[in-house]
DNA sequence: ATTTGGTTACACAGACCTGTGTAATTACGC
DNA sequence: GCGTAATTACACAGGTCTGTGTAACCAAAT
């Protein structure tokens, strides 16, 4: 009973030290060396719980895919506080982009498992808008989740190569544009750059 | 006056390879033996032509570093038509992504020169739409250019991990929506997904 | 025919990478 | 205390990478 734990805790530390050095600084340019180092452990009990650097990139990978769960806020407020939180993400240095979009930057046609699990987030997150779009009694809501999916992964790109907390907020007003426009009745914005006239 | 051309072919020849090996799979998944062995000439040749890996990697950028060309067109359908450029480039088998946004995923923090580039890369796209947007009297230029250069780069995102040159006329029924949300006239639409009604 | 400049072939240094093999060592359950 | 399982230290194989050093080579201009 005391034997499983410490078994789980060390998988467990190698996977958060891995997605941390991963994320932060490429996953070509992490060695698995450097991952065992920075916990201290040795390069073979790593290769003990993951039998090859790509299965700890699969399960880094796999890690990150979260899924927003549900929430009883209603439906247009849950998409723009996206944008919110989007923002808050941008401001911390510890941003650095999509990892499943950073992961197929950067290992290309490669490795095809990871363009299936990034596409699968992808996905994920454009469904996610699409039924609270439903909700709402939007017609096309296919069509405008995809274009909320394109918002949000556009910000994270400026975001990335500008360091530029306020994309996340250029990108709310634009989706706020576009729910006006399918016909979704916003509150006022509260805090945009200009107060309301 | 016959020693200098082949030498500017020479370098041109490197250049060009090393552009379509490092777009297509990534800077660090090729190196420079590769390249030299594509083109069929010896490493020794492309380090005399370049100094190291990374000035070859500057050139590389700064070679895709091209500014759209004045056109006579008007601003509206230039806007427009951007969407429609990145369409047919995503249904070529050949792209990959925005190049100056796969670097700095792939080199990450580690080289600030390429940071650079990427950041006046995207402004300058940004202005250049700025600019058509003054030209149609547009009140907040600069808010509106940010915003469709988000949908240009979450387009670019989106089909990198996606395949799907959807994204580029999602892209831009989204922003027809937000350049007549501006007071754009705008043309009917062409050919999108729905015939007019 | 000789100089000159680019090019080649090739070896090599030094670094880093993934992954394995092995024997000693620790820690924990019983 | 004893046995079991995880972990460690450490060496090493085999590969890749960037970058350099060197001597031969070739082509074109003089």
């Amino acid at each position: 009973m005391a034997t499983l734990p410490p078994k789980i805790a060390m998988k467990d530390r190698i996977l958060e030290t891995a997605d941390r050095l991963f994320y932060l600084q490429g996953i070509r340019a992490i060695g698995v060396d450097t991952i065992a180092a920075e916990i201290g452990i040795s390069k073979r009990t790593l290769y003990n719980h993951f039998p090859s650097k790509d299965a700890l990139i699969s399960a880094y990978l796999e890690r990150r895919f979260v899924r927003p769960r549900p929430s009883d806020k209603p439906p247009a407020e849950q998409i723009l506080a996206t944008f919110d939180s989007l923002e808050r993400r941008f401001a911390s240095k510890d941003f650095r982009g999509c990892p499943f979009v950073n992961a197929v930057a950067e290992l290309g046609t490669e490795a095809q498992s990871v363009r299936k699990v990034a596409i699968a987030f992808k996905e994920s997150r454009r469904l996610w808008f699409r039924d609270l779009l439903i909700q709402l009694g939007v017609t096309d809501a296919e069509a405008l989740a995809t274009q909320l999916a394109l918002l949000v992964d556009g910000s994270i790109a400026q975001d990335l190569v500008r360091n530029d907390p306020a994309m996340a907020r250029a990108a709310k007003d634009a989706a706020r544009v576009l729910l006006q426009n399918a016909g979704v009745k916003l509150g006022e914005p509260r805090e945009t750059a200009k107060r309301p006239a």
